[in-house]
DNA sequence: CATGAATGAGACTTCATTCAT
DNA sequence: TATGAATGAAGTCTCATTCAT
């Protein structure tokens, strides 16, 4: 019957922060930011309606804290890149089946709802803008115009190409999150013909 | 004495209709069929929130006419690819600029809204079964697998290559449709490389 | 192509109406004067819409005017009572008769509703303090007093009698207003049990 | 530490929907259902209007749960006639004032607004179906005809002597509901000459 | 920390009423 | 006179958010 301590009360908050974070990134997903019920949210974590109140202040903040949190992600998963193994070609192979695997889906729809809502307050946009697609094509930038060089990627503007290629990875992403299952998701191998070099994709088959 | 005539009439209501369409298909496609509020769409169409009524039973109603609407347009389109000269990726091509080019993306957008929404009725959902993905993909087979046969494109499982197409496409659109400058919507030849054999890709250009 | 001379025009509104009061009689009573639609209205009576408020100022207006209508109606059928042919009783049965056959429900109905509504205006609420049920026992109140006397009549406070048994009267003409098949209305000479005299009503028989 | 209990939870739950229910029998009977306002009856039951979609998921629902009620009510006071002491007649004018005095008319008031309104879904409906005015007859006839073998009640179709009596007795009941000064409510014993043998309801004197 | 009752703003929808023709 | 399009106020219902316990 004693008071839990402080360090007990710690873990609490934090493993409620988790069910909640979960529990909101698999709502936001399915149903967009609208649909997306403070109810459903609270229900699927196990908790009450009020006590998401204790731990966000506001829909807007619980869904904005998720899509920083999405863009770190991102962002890291994106930098990571440099640190891969193999060509740039391969690099960018191992990056796209990242994304794709994993449950990387939500973030990009957060992201993406995140761009596209227009309820959400400021603060929303000014990450947005941080983390613009500029930035991360300011990030693969280098890797692919060595790729170009190299022949493994396809030539032309290669920032145009960056961005096209995340822009075809983002629309699947998007389509993909709601679970609906008429779509189909392209094997990474479909996908990295956008870009890759027509010869060196014949020769590396 | 007499009232408008019938004509009158008539050509006052098509008008009206039109407007209304024309709104709801923007605001639709920009904000989701939840967050699209009808107060939106008949500010938009210069009209009274009451006189949408007139035309239209409910926002559902107005929703499905719409939704019903772009896959008729849509089938049409798909079609009509058999009308068109040239071998079958020359085709596919034109499809899919046609597609990309025109504001074919409210289309796009409103049918992925109504797969992906859940407040919508039953009669929508049936609406999607009769034209589900695998519509399209049938329709689109024997060009497809005519293109196989002399080479023009990739191989593999046909069905599986026009579904995967047709999500990117799909993919590209609904992230286009909500007019946000960061996505970057690829030209039609790198997006025919995704399905293109890629030795006739080479000598195709 | 002449324009109307006065005389056709006033036959014309006179018929109009006539048309829009019967057919709101038959709607205010068979939906209460909530669920009445002014729309109902109008297509009953085969006008438009805007048609209705060139005869009726508003619906108010048009309800009243019935109710209006429908007591001086009672009130005159209730004064004939003294014209009618043999003693108290068989005047009192026959009236009771006239009331039940005829189309007198809606009559009764409207009275009923504009007692119980709270909608209504001023204007109305003077009405009905005009054609009170006092006003009716009153009228009725010499009659039931002779019947009394010739023992044809049952004993007790004549007001109270006659009050009672209006009172039921327009129960029944409520209920059966609507149309309902559930319900059965007495047939005359049940009624008259209420306030005949016993031993009369069994040499009656 | 922890929040309310569940045994007060249930308290107050229980008394919130007394507190709705008591409201909006009174409205509804008052008013009808489409001139009844949620928001009168959330006034008068002391909560805010949204809380009322906390108990009953709709104005309809609210009405049907209430049309049950009364119904159940309704049935189980005729049934309990049988347990009565008495011969029939005697059953029947207690079954008749206990109809009369207790709260009983709000109850009738609602059935009369159920089977005569027609914004009433499908499931009301039912309802009234299972509880229709022959149930109730059927109930009572057995009873009746007892009655009518002893003499003491008046000859003739004992099931339309029934139908008319509980006729009249709903039409008491309805404009009896609204509160309405000028109507005047019969005295049992007035109400039973109607299906009164003559001679017994002499001697009975 | 935790609960769920309670609130109120806002959205959809209906319909009496007005207005241009 | 006659029409039906057009308006806007009001009512039902939802849900983010607060509050008492």
């Amino acid at each position: 019957m004693a008071p839990l301590n402080d360090k007990q009360l710690h873990q609490i908050r934090d493993e409620r922060r988790e069910q909640i974070k979960a529990a909101a990134i698999q709502v936001f997903a399915h149903k967009g930011i609208v649909s997306a019920k403070m109810s459903m949210i609270a229900e699927k974590a196990g908790i009450s309606n009020g006590l998401l109140y204790h731990y966000y202040k506001s829909k807007d903040e619980l869904f904005m804290s998720l899509v920083q949190e999405a863009m770190v992600e991102t962002e890291s998963a994106m930098r990571s890149i440099y640190e891969m193994p193999g060509t740039p070609i391969e690099k960018i192979r191992a990056l796209t089946a990242e994304i794709l695997d994993e449950s990387g889906a939500p973030y990009f729809m957060l992201i993406h709802q995140a761009r596209t809502s227009d309820g959400v307050p400021v603060k929303v946009k000014h990450l947005l803008e941080q983390y613009s697609m500029d930035t991360f094509i300011d990030m693969l930038l280098p890797l692919y115009q060595e790729g170009q060089q190299v022949g493994e990627l396809a030539a032309g503007d290669p920032r145009e190409l960056i961005a096209c290629f995340l822009s075809v990875l983002t629309g699947i992403m998007v389509i993909n999150a709601n679970g609906i299952e008429d779509y189909r998701i392209p094997k990474v191998d479909m996908l990295m013909r956008l870009i890759a070099h027509p010869v060196s994709s014949l020769s590396n088959k």
